[in-house]
DNA sequence: GGCGTATAAGATAGCGTTGTCATACGCCGG
DNA sequence: CCGGCGTATGACAACGCTATCTTATACGCC
């Protein structure tokens, strides 16, 4: 039970001042090669690691980023938080997963709380509370930098990461057309999020391009959540105009549409394809395999915090490219 | 950008001194019930948050506790996550969620790098850290508190939660038994986790007990992930004696198992049983829903913070009670 | 009435860093 | 040979709390 080292043990070791040693640590102009050889050896020798609270006391930077969440998805979770850490590895920088409820009338109090709390450099927003009003409200006011993942709304107004919602959902569309579907069903995703709409947009886009007329009994609202696929799913399939494709806004409700077809012992594609969106590892275990939409998760959430930690004067945004993936559950109209 | 409220600003807005204000926080005696009400409503108005930095180094509780895990499966983490954040947020204790790398030769120093640095108040190992000596020997030699999720070795020395996998493994195996099933197929999980042992064990002693010969041509490797499931599957499904139920030790490996069978043009769960453990929500995602032995993940979580911030003296255990879920995955031998 | 004890509150010294300012050295040009 | 500047280093205060020690008051007992 050793108790810590700190840097005074370093500058002893190394034979120069604390100040010395705190300025190898932050990599700062004007120390000699063999003083700086000399500490860091001694850090090295001592296996020092500073302490994050002295330095977030005394200086400026806290070297910890918040990263907020709240959704319902694992996947979702674990691909932002895995992208947003190792950028944050890369530089040095402790990464704070912070859940929270953006249905929640104190959030912002939350958010400002966890600022105040933690000395946090700056704060990467997911989905949906990357569309959090009184939570974007907080962080201008306090003037933290931010970036956003996927913003459904404000794009102009801060930095962001995203890709491009609109055109996926009408790449999809278009790829069911072009296999010849025409009675195309849709499942809408949770209203809390922006893309939800975008993706609904992108498949009326499809389909208007195409001459097809829109159905609004083909398309059914949904949550994002396999429950939500399956209710939608038996609504679409006992539609008059029977659908031969549906496109479910996200994969686990693609996977409630599968396991409706399923149980009603339809033959899959060739009774209905289904195609799903996001590309989650889901897409992969369920039979068959889902035609999705990859979206690169975790190198938004990794962009996001690239744009954090170059602290681009002004906004920025950086938009990633999505890809169509075609796998076995969708098939040219029988 | 108003700048921090510190613990004078409440104090002088309550009119006592900032020792009365962090007694108040820190909820000690010798407050007059007045003056408490006084500082709190101080407190209020000034949306105070205390800064964790300053707490920390000023006092011998830094109050945040590490989770670290080296998992793949984002539903464990999620759940385990979930399950620690929401005790730590009834103790007003911040959580820091850390990946590690259980492979990695300097894993233990960064382990005592990341105590250094934060000053954690504790440390929670979820599986396979929670077996990972170098991690274990660091954190005795430390003396820092710790609380182990299902270890598998070494029970005895220190405090954790767990279930009983033996049991679980030879409950579904007898639940097979049970339905008429002879030729019983096993999918062994990944060798760093403890509880693929175990599971195993369990398998053979209800084969045992039911005075099945073992047979190890029915028994292959896994990884946990759904590749090795599905190659398992392949290799299990092509055996002389073929298996008319498979018992994976994961959801994941399950679902291999679940495609094999459906790209084979079987019907289940007629031509083949086949059952999970976990319970993780893959297995309702999958056709058929999986039969599976729920694992109280969240739970233990729950359980291990608990066991950590009740800071008991000696070791202490407690054993969380698992569940066999029947779903549609399994049948009577045909 | 004096004294011991429990309760209530304040004064002050750190905790381990960084920011600011001061200092020392070497080198250059006039 | 001296003043000034760029470089390299150190001394010390400050960050916002908690721990420790001290002081003040109230109360009961002999």
């Amino acid at each position: 039970m050793a108790s810590r080292n700190t840097i005074s043990d370093v500058a002893r070791a190394a034979g120069v001042s604390i100040k010395t040693v705190s300025r190898v640590l932050n990599k700062e102009r004007y120390v000699r090669a063999d003083t700086r050889q000399k500490v860091e050896t001694a850090m090295a020798a001592l296996a020092f690691s500073p302490s994050l609270a002295a330095r977030s006391l005394a200086g400026n930077r806290s070297h910890q980023i918040a990263l907020i969440y709240d959704n319902h998805s694992p996947y979702y979770i674990h691909a932002v938080q895995e992208g947003v850490w190792a950028r944050c590895r890369e530089a040095g920088v402790r990464m704070l997963a912070q859940p929270a409820d953006v249905a929640s009338p104190s959030i912002a109090a939350e958010v400002g709380g966890l600022i105040d709390e933690t000395h946090v450099d700056g704060i990467i927003l997911s989905s949906p509370v990357t569309d959090c009003a009184p939570v974007l409200a907080e962080l201008e006011r306090r003037g933290i930098a931010f970036v956003r993942i996927s913003p459904g709304t404000n794009h102009a107004l801060t930095s962001s990461v995203y890709m491009d919602d609109v055109q996926a959902a009408d790449d999809m569309t278009t790829h069911l057309i072009n296999l010849g579907h025409r009675v195309i069903g849709f499942i809408v995703g949770h209203p809390n999020h922006m893309a939800s709409e975008q993706r609904l947009f992108g498949y009326r886009r499809a389909l208007d391009r195409a001459g097809i007329a829109y159905e609004p009994g083909l398309v059914h609202p949904g949550e994002f959540d396999f429950a939500s696929g399956v209710t939608a799913a038996y609504a679409l399939l006992s539609y008059p105009r029977r659908p031969t494709a549906i496109f479910a806004s996200n994969d686990d409700m693609a996977a409630g549409v599968l396991t409706v077809a399923h149980s009603k012992g339809m033959s899959l594609p060739n009774d209905l394809s289904v195609a799903g969106f996001d590309d989650t590892p889901l897409a992969q275990l369920v039979w068959p395999p889902l035609t999705t939409i990859r979206q690169p998760t975790r190198e938004l959430a990794f962009a996001a915090a690239n744009l954090l930690f170059e602290k681009v004067d002004g906004v920025e945004h950086r938009r990633l490219q999505h890809e169509l993936i075609e796998r076995a559950s969708t098939a040219r109209v029988g």
